[in-house]
DNA sequence: GACGTCCATGCCGCCAGGTTATAGGCGCAG
DNA sequence: CTGCGCCTATAACCTGGCGGCATGGACGTC
């Protein structure tokens, strides 16, 4: 019998929700066109994988004998995929460069130009991640090395080496009362609504909204973005306020937003990061180096 | 990016290939379905999996891994598929009992009351397999416990009990001219045309083509069959003679056929066989146990 | 220069898989 | 006991993917 990627998803959503109507919304499906795929699932496969119910559907033995393996199935064919993109890269010679917006600012063109230098016939391609993935794609290995703001999750099984730090400031709208002052105190700002990234992004949106840094104070958050146009847009609207990297104010700003100068918070760290099973890579070596030499030089 | 164990098939086949036709023909599609189907993958992945030219498809590097990795995720469903079936069966209460024609023959009816009585509440679900099949199944984990014949490929790696034997004879068309005789030296039908078992099953076939008991004298083959309907009608329409077990003449016969016993063979052994695995199985080895006990009985 | 052997392309038909709307079973609240 | 709310199943319809056939185009061979 065949079956495609696809299919299992379905089946292991709905085997997880325990319902149809649950499982069709979690995947943007219809609730009918579910119901016929897993009939067509079970049809083919001459086994009933759930008992019906008006309480939902729920796993038979075989049922979940399927579902015990499903993931793995899926998981085979997500890290084979990743695999030969990856060799179709190393083949043409690119390294893929992940990074997150405002991640290295001024100083990514230059490490850019020196790899292009130290790697004559290799090309770096540049991908910009959403908020939402904050190690920029190298969790998942769809790029080879990341330029990363730190901290954020899932740091601990990456190496990475911090390249430079730079203060945080504060990123207002114009007609804030705070917008007159010259330098503004972190602890002013506790009680702010502020622009935050998604939450399954833990410890780095956790970062950005200084939670270390308000003595338990809890935070108020005024609207969750996952882009820097967006983010700029929550923030002249008045949805709130946002610590950002100083380099943001030349990178990212627009009318009707400022930048000011903050007291009470750490630095934050620019770094580069890599996969363990790069370490002896020597092209993602090689571009670890260049963003080494930068840093001295910024 | 979604895939179905089709178009996985299909890339295998392509890069075993090495060539869009051949592979096109193996596959049983029209090779330019085949060209649409791997061009659809390539654009799905966004890499170039072969090269073309006019001597055919040739791997490139990314190509080269992802051909590596696609039967183990091939296997990984056809693995999860049969513990799927697997287990709803055993939550059925159905043991699976695959056999080869002529396997055990009057043995079987027996055979299965005496499970039956054993097994209140289980149904053996008998699944007749063609001679290409020789384990009927059970190298593929498609039954449970398999009736067949002696000696098969495969079999050392599955648990085996003989449980009787029967004299072989031969089976030729009434117009044969030894049809006369009462009975037949086998060292007469060397030089005969032989209805044969497929290639692919190796060992079995050769053991009911005599290859043995002919001191090197080779076969000749008159036609191929797969099953008992097939193998009937070609002796019957003279393309060859065969051998079959005795027992053969009160279950496989029809006008124009006739059954010698037959001297210079070793006799046919029937055995019972099931998966290692299943070596702790109560309910396979039960069924073991009424295969023993009819073996006295007969 | 005709032919053979590849792969690619154009065109058409069919069905798998999606959508919306609706039916039907059953528990629960009023 | 009736209406509502939660399920899943069914019906009717539409579209696009995938397969088939016929043909084109590149290139080496005889």
């Amino acid at each position: 019998m065949d079956v495609d990627t696809r299919l299992l998803r379905y089946f292991v959503a709905v085997a997880e929700e325990g319902s149809l109507t649950r499982a069709a919304e979690r995947l943007y499906v219809s609730q009918p066109a579910l119901t016929k795929r897993i009939r067509q699932l079970e049809a083919g496969l001459g086994v009933d994988l759930f008992t019906r119910s008006r309480t939902g559907m729920t796993l038979t033995e075989p049922g979940r004998t399927l579902a015990e393996r499903a993931p793995a199935l899926l998981a085979g064919w997500e890290r084979a995929l990743r695999e030969t993109r990856s060799a179709a890269s190393r083949a043409a010679r690119v390294l893929r460069v992940g990074f997150i917006a405002s991640a290295a600012n001024e100083a990514t063109q230059p490490i850019i130009a020196e790899f292009a230098r130290r790697r004559p016939g290799w090309r770096a391609e540049m991908r910009q991640a959403a908020w939402s993935n904050p190690s920029a794609g190298l969790a998942d290995a769809d790029v080879d090395v990341a330029l990363v703001r730190l901290p954020f999750p899932g740091q601990d099984a990456l190496r990475v080496t911090v390249l430079f730090s730079e203060p945080r400031c504060v990123v207002l709208p114009e007609a804030h009362p705070f917008a007159a002052r010259e330098v503004i105190a972190f602890r002013d700002l506790w009680d702010e609504p502020f622009v935050a990234a998604p939450p399954e992004t833990g410890r780095w949106r956790e970062y950005w909204l200084a939670a270390d840094e308000r003595d338990g104070h809890p935070v108020r958050v005024g609207a969750v973005t996952e882009q820097p146009d967006d983010w700029l847009s929550a923030i002249a609207n008045g949805y709130g306020i946002a610590l950002a990297p100083e380099s943001a104010a030349r990178f990212y700003t627009r009318p009707g937003v400022v930048h000011r100068p903050l007291t009470g918070v750490s630095p934050s760290s620019v770094g580069v990061a890599w996969a363990p099973a790069d370490d002896g890579n020597p092209v993602v070596q090689d571009f670890v180096r260049c963003c080494r030499e930068r840093r001295v030089a910024t």
